[in-house]
DNA sequence: ATTACTAGTTTACGAGTAA
DNA sequence: TTTACTCGTAAACTAGTAA
């Protein structure tokens, strides 16, 4: 388990780091003064700042501390946070469990089709998800926006699909969303699920899917098609 | 000023009351037990019991305790606070800062009339919307989704219009939002503004609209008539 | 099983201060 | 002015218990 640095991100500090993203810094560095913030979130500054350091040590937020104030700006985790909070909302007064991922068929490193392959995980694919997959996985580059908004989909409820012990190692538990892929011809394959591993990767930019068909021939793509992926909840 | 029931509700209170409304808690009363909710929220049971309570005291939730757990509701306050969260997450993400609110024009009761005619009010419209209204206000009964979604507009910066102490009573601040008025021929007016008491009243079904000529003319609109009302930030 | 009280402990807070 | 430390106090937490 990685050391965390320590700082617990509560309630409270979710509300600064909302009042922040208010304030601009989502797009870039902005510059704060702890008293100005005190202001907006009620406390006292002494609050105001231990809030600010306790994002920071949560990796929420970077910021640089200068002479009258500080810059900050919002992580990729911070956002990643806010946006599940979105999504609850969402789903609260839109009824919406469901998110929208774009982005371009790729090859990917052929890892996907190693995993799924497996036994161990084969068994639960049919026992949870109702098939048995084809031995490999779509691989989706996600655009810029759709690699941002996919951090929603972790206020859904996953299909769980169990790690165990190995031989030499340990397999990971995964998890898996409903899934409909959608081609530029607007050809939809509906029986597919979103597969990623429980532990996420830095680079969150690739999404896999897994289907009981070969999407790439049910729906004619091929490196570089554009698809659509609607995922929804269980 | 009416006395709170003392409970104050933090954003630990508010998390918890998202919960409720992701369980169903706004559709009417729905049974949860203290050690369910205990363990969605990681906390210990009696801290889930104290939320429960505080949100109670605050007016956020109805419930009714049981022996073998308590059924809950949220109110209109609660939901009206769970929106105006909602409508921050919009603004973040969305980047929309407006609200659409449907209605039907109604004559009300006239008071509007009387309140904005007073020179108190009428050199700050003039020298805050930048026009000086016409003396009258349009009065739209909301339809009950608006009348739910119009709390996003607290979530607003309004235009503040300054009470005073007159000689025989006080006049109370308003707050002013833009708004663009649109009728069913799709004809629209841009330039009017929201009214609303900074002391809300208990029925938050009708709006009031000002403009500098009258929306009645302006639109075509006698009572009943369907009307679109675009409300955007300052 | 519940909810919620009381008691003891821990944590968070704001005032004051230093850099 | 800033930020962030220490420190004494106040609030919130968990454990145990009663209803």
């Amino acid at each position: 388990m990685v050391a965390a640095t320590g700082v617990s991100v509560g309630h409270d500090e979710l509300a600064t780091l909302k009042h922040l993203a208010l304030l601009g810094a989502l797009d870039g560095e902005e510059k704060f003064s702890c008293s100005s913030l005190a202001e907006r979130l009620d406390t006292s500054t002494q609050t105001a700042s231990r809030r600010l350091q306790a994002l920071d040590g949560a990796e929420y937020v970077d910021r640089e501390v200068v002479s009258d104030g500080q810059w900050i700006s919002i992580t990729d985790a911070g956002e990643s946070a806010l946006q599940r909070e979105y999504a609850d909302y969402r789903r609260i007064f839109e009824g919406e469990s469901s998110v929208e991922l774009d982005g371009a068929v790729t090859s990917g490193m052929g890892e996907g089709r190693h995993y799924i392959s497996l036994p161990g995980y084969m068994e639960q694919f049919v026992d949870r998800l109702g098939y048995e997959p084809f031995k490999g996985t779509l691989n989706v580059n996600l655009d810029d926006e759709s690699v941002r908004t996919r951090a929603r989909l972790s206020s859904f409820e996953p299909i769980t699909i169990d790690g165990w012990e190995g031989d030499e190692r340990t397999y990971g538990p995964a998890y898996c969303y409903p899934a409909t892929v959608e081609n530029d011809a607007g050809d939809r394959y509906e029986q597919a699920h979103v597969i990623t591993p429980e532990r996420t990767h830095h680079d969150e930019d690739q999404l896999e899917v897994i289907a009981p068909a070969k999407l790439r021939d049910e729906l004619d793509l091929e490196d570089g098609s554009e698809v659509i992926v609607h995922v929804s909840e269980q």
